[in-house]
DNA sequence: CTGAAAGCGCTTACAG
DNA sequence: CTGAAAGCGCTTACAG
């Protein structure tokens, strides 16, 4: 390897020409910097008037070293979901008059993005939809603020902040829905590997319903990992069994356009041979070659709230926030009444 | 504010403590560490041998703070693309088996995102897409060694190095493919706000081809912004005008998604009265809802093929190099030959 | 309210 | 090949 060139830092300004040019110290062009208690207004004007004039910008890791780098660290599993751009979208609303800075992580390997994110000083994560397990997310919280977005406690509530829809609600409305619009035979197509507490929330949430309704003969649940191919095969096998169900309610909209798709291929006609609906209410729900029914969770509030409550925590709250959103049903035509 | 917890960096394993109990100077660990000329056989095993017991991670910003982070930057303007998941899968392909890592920083404002990675002491940036001026661009490169994906040179060669497909080439081979399948009133969808040098490119492309075939006189050119109700909006203003466009080409698979919807909400069948085509070939397309027919431009490896310029970059390259991938057209459902 | 000094965890010349 | 010392750009107690 060669060496760094040299000249790469070459023109930074530092805290030390500020603090020349203001004709003040370094630790106190540092206590402005960081809004320290302990400053004359008169200090303060100067400081700021030669940071504006040097065009001074503070570099996030020599401040990681001692304080905080000013950067958050968001994790989500992956880029093809147009859900977590609703989240994010909510996240960047919240850090707008901030200093915080965002920086993404994206993959489903959530405990080496994290420790990437730990060695990188960031002073804070926001981890979404993580499907690690609570342990490891309680130890993780020990050494580093974290919140959680999607993700329900276990037994005993988690250390850490969590952001939720209430997925078990979110299910059965789901189930009522369908129910109201003359389905009876309702299957779910949940996730195959590495199920995260929310889409078991959901899948809880699905059965609760359908006993309730005295439907709970009709309880089908497949599962498919995300990969295309295999959602399409496990569509496609709960199509053409023996008793086809008269709607599929599929844990996320991403698994439900494929669904959609399976559907249109075999032939049948959407709802009126078999009706879906789908989970998030993402933009795609609105295209008229979906029409697809969703229960809306309100990504951008949830990223909104997470980066709100990470903040605090960064800043010092020490016990534990959960804030629940309740879910509300989307209607379109994918799961119009039968008949 | 208050002050941040004191147990923040508690129990973090430094690079003395493996100094010591490898018994070796902390210089020494650092070359283990870096892969830097002169270090013994001994010497690497005793180092690495402490660093896996104690289970020791350097920490990234203070190695920034003299030599490198091994942290690179990618810049992309949205998360509702598909496309620029193809371009993430080739980007950590590349990353797989060396010491970087990446971050994602996504918006439109390239140059804000752009000054916060640079804070944050990333060693190089990946921008996909940036429709920042180029003086903009090359004055960034002077400061951090960059890679643009989806930007062509202007009048001389940029002093960064780029990775791009033909755009021109592949928008001529929509116009080509769409006469072969009986086409002739063939329109573009472009963008409205901003047209970075991929969208010129693309139009050029579409104008060029239209006037080799003798078709000068049915160039059309709609152009909307990214917002889906605009895309409607232009869409819908084609398709009404007195002669409607029996084919259009949107510059996009996810305006093509929203042609498509509105397309169907009026009524009109693809591709008997109207074809649609887009580009990026992304996973949507396949979707029997779509059957989009789209250039794939081979965002994966566009992706891979940036990375590694980067790291060649940040390792010492000093020349630019370009690279350029020939797209190829997927001919789907969405354009089948007329009548 | 203001500042001099120490230190965060690394890398970088420079001696040996 | 190996190591002691200086230093990267900040923040943090601690004096004054």
């Amino acid at each position: 390897m060669n060496e760094p060139k040299s000249s790469k830092r070459q023109g930074r300004v530092t805290i030390r020409e500020v603090a020349e040019d203001a004709g003040v110290s370094v630790a106190a062009v540092s206590k402005v910097l960081r809004d320290a208690y302990g400053v004359s207004d008169t200090l303060r004007d100067k400081v700021r008037a030669s940071m504006g004039k040097l065009n001074y910008r503070p570099l996030a890791s020599a401040r990681g070293l001692r304080g905080r780098t000013y950067t958050l660290g968001l994790i989500f599993p992956d880029l093809r979901n147009p859900f977590f751009g609703d989240v994010f979208a909510g996240v960047n609303t919240a850090l707008e008059r901030t200093q915080y800075q965002v920086m993404q992580g994206i993959g489903t390997t959530i405990g080496a993005l994290a420790e990437a994110m730990i060695d990188r000083q960031m002073d804070g994560i926001l981890l979404v939809g993580p499907n690690e397990a609570p342990a490891y997310l309680s130890e993780l919280a020990l050494r580093k603020p974290i919140v959680a977005i999607g993700h329900h406690d276990d037994l005993t509530p988690m250390p850490f902040d969590t952001v939720n829809n209430d997925d078990q609600l979110g299910a059965r409305l789901v189930v009522r829905h369908l129910i109201a619009n003359g389905h009876r035979k309702i299957a779910m197509l949940s996730l195959l590997q590495e199920p995260s507490t929310v889409v078991r929330q959901r899948e809880l949430g699905y059965r609760l319903e359908m006993m309730d309704q005295g439907l709970g003969a009709n309880i089908n649940v497949g599962r498919a990992t995300q990969v295309a191919r295999d959602v399409q095969l496990s569509v496609k096998r709960m199509l053409e069994s023996a008793d086809r169900p008269d709607a599929i309610f599929c844990w996320t909209d991403l698994m439900a356009f494929e669904a959609i798709s399976v559907v249109t291929e075999m032939g049948l006609s959407i709802p009126d041979d078999v009706a879906i609906v789908g989970y998030d209410n993402t933009m795609y729900c609105d295209f008229a070659q979906n029409r697809l029914t969703s229960v809306d969770q309100s990504g951008e509030l949830l990223g909104l709230q997470a980066a709100r409550l990470l903040i605090e925590r960064i800043e010092g709250r020490t016990e534990a926030e959960h804030f629940v959103v309740t879910p509300r049903i989307v209607a379109r035509a994918s799961s119009r009444k039968r008949g």
